[in-house]
DNA sequence: GCTGCGTTGTGTATCGATACACAGATAGAG
DNA sequence: CTCTATCTGTGTATCGATACACAACGCAGC
């Protein structure tokens, strides 16, 4: 049952004018501008409305008229719950909601669902700006996005339609951690995210063609994959394990799966924590020592990863998430991905010798 | 710099009309209800639209003629980057943005701050509904929110102001949660979330009022009373560690304070498993073993509470906040602070005997 | 006494779309 | 051949506020 209407109907600006014998404008600028209104017509205004119950202009009208509603729209490639469910994405959002939050400017999640409306979702959302979250390069609601014309960047994202793109160097990044993860590897193993909105899992060997829509994905692997080719190996030797979705669970699953497989894996360099921790315990289930068995890498260093001292790759979200929500709402111009990055070296990796 | 204006200017509708030679209603149709114009004219409008560069209609003014946005408002009586930081309210989000991705509804994260202006900004926001997270009774926000006129549901807050309320029977949980952190305790202590929006940390004793602004917190308390007193122990035995914040680390350096305190406590009854653990961890440190020298129980079960092996009271957030969007968009009008809860007993509590 | 300036109040046009009622066209029924 | 029902297109009033320009007023300075 759809609500019908407001019951008792909200006041209007015009009412409470007459009511308080004044122009709708000394409303107004009671409002918007207390200072332009002298004491007497405040106190006029402000008993009109408390009489009539009268909240305030309404936001409609005024995000009309004044070109600005007051906050800003989030796009999640990903159902909405996503925010709430997925780690990293929350910690870019604290960052993204810290600089809301100064500024008095609200936080809309755009309701995104995999379906063909979403595009229009987008096109309907009364923001004054948009932060895309981490995309595929052939995500529709970054068109819909453009076609706004609003400010708007899009964070680790595909890089093109005019936005700005905010991030660190996925590509290097993943080549310091490699390192990390593969000085004693002879079976390595990449524990990746999806390769492509499709999101199925599967085993990939390095002589496939690792075709990536995920910008994200793409350069991490391409990333893990120099450090591999570096240390003087080939290519063909290192393989992918796409996992469909970030999940802990996911990663212990596959993991298992591999390490009980016909040729399991010596190192494991995974492109979340999550999936990291989801392997440690499936390590753990297999029996085997860490390092010693296996090695293992993360890439965000969660609080989590700390705790089970998970050699990862640090990097804030957070400050990212700040940065994006600058630039959407038109305070910054200048996008960068060269945000900072390090390795943390902890218990699930080894020194080389 | 704020954003002077969109550049170039975005087309309006009647613009598109005139390009595509009809009416505005007809392009207006072409958007709202394709069913209800001919092929051959919505051919022609999306050309235009198309040509022009038109995103579809504009927000806030299709907002203030439907009399609906779209979008559903989430008030946190915290500042905003709470929503992604604490655990429980982003459980409790994740099952409100459920509701809001099947309903194709924005979710709106209204920006306080503490600062008198929240109520302004409550009154700002442009949405459909507001649902408003556990607050204290003194809450000016639920004034400003009752003041809407929109629907509106208070999670596990205070009643009164003609809101709706959705939540567990906090003090009957907190009785049998209390029953069994208390089983062989002779100086138990409850760890606790903020009385009132001071947060202050204190440690009270049974016999000091405790006069809970915070209706969780006052209900929990006088559940955990009344699971001591009714095992035959007077009320003032019951010390209360009031934690101005809940985060683990909190939990942990007041449980640790305690436990090498003069009188440390055999049992802790927190209001978090976030508290809890931390004070697992203080205990830890102080050489306890568990639960033998010290009986421990959370709240809410969360993962970490499952992998640690702790007691807790479970309870689905994620529920609720699904129960709490539909009523705050008006589909649903019937509240009910009877969502189910059950004692999940583990390793931190001993059994009777 | 006149000019110039700061303060305070007001009227009007406008932001961009949609609800509603109505009109013309087409088609099927009798 | 008329009558009703359905489909499609349009004109107008309206949603509720604010930008802007202007007017009235008091007062200081010369």
């Amino acid at each position: 049952m759809k609500r019908p209407a407001d019951n008792p109907k909200r006041p209007t600006l015009r009412q409470v004018a007459s009511a308080a014998g004044v122009s709708p404008m000394t409303v107004s600028y009671t409002y918007s501008q207390p200072g332009r209104v002298s004491a007497e017509a405040a106190a006029k205004v402000r008993a009109a409305a408390q009489k009539l119950g009268y909240p305030g202009p309404h936001p409609a009208a005024r995000g009309l008229r004044r070109g600005r509603v007051g906050t800003l729209g989030v796009v999640l490639g990903e159902r909405l719950s996503y925010a709430f469910d997925d780690p990293q994405a929350a910690r870019f959002l604290a960052g993204v909601s810290d600089v809301c939050a100064a500024e008095g400017v609200g936080l809309t999640l755009v309701p995104i669902t995999g379906a063909p409306t979403d595009a229009q979702r987008v096109a309907q959302a009364a923001v004054d700006g948009f932060v895309v979250w981490t995309t595929s390069d052939d995500d529709p609601v970054l068109d819909a996005v453009a076609g706004t014309g609003l400010p708007a960047v899009v964070h680790a994202g595909p890089h093109g339609r005019g936005m700005p793109v905010v991030g660190i160097d996925d590509r290097d990044a993943a080549a310091a951690i490699g390192q990390a993860a593969f000085v004693t590897a002879r079976r390595p193993i990449v524990l990746s995210f999806p390769l492509d909105r499709g999101r199925t899992r599967q085993l990939l060997t390095g002589s496939d063609v690792v075709d990536a829509k995920f910008p994200v994905t793409r350069q991490r692997w391409e990333g893990f994959r120099d450090a591999w080719t570096r240390a003087g190996h080939p290519a063909t030797q290192l393989r992918l394990a796409v996992c469909p979705v970030n999940h802990s669970a996911e990663g212990e699953a596959f993991a298992l799966e591999l390490l009980q497989g016909a040729e399991p894996p010596d190192a494991i360099a995974a492109m979340s924590d999550e999936l990291a921790l989801g392997a440690l315990r499936a390590a753990a289930r297999a029996g085997l020592r860490i390092p010693d068995d296996l090695t293992l890498t993360g890439w965000d260093d969660a609080d989590a990863a700390a705790d089970a001292g998970l050699t990862t790759l640090a990097q804030s979200l957070r400050d990212q998430g700040a940065h994006c929500a600058r630039i959407a709402l038109g305070e910054s111009t200048d996008a960068s991905t060269r945000h900072r990055w390090h390795v943390v070296e902890r218990l699930t990796t080894r020194r080389p010798h």
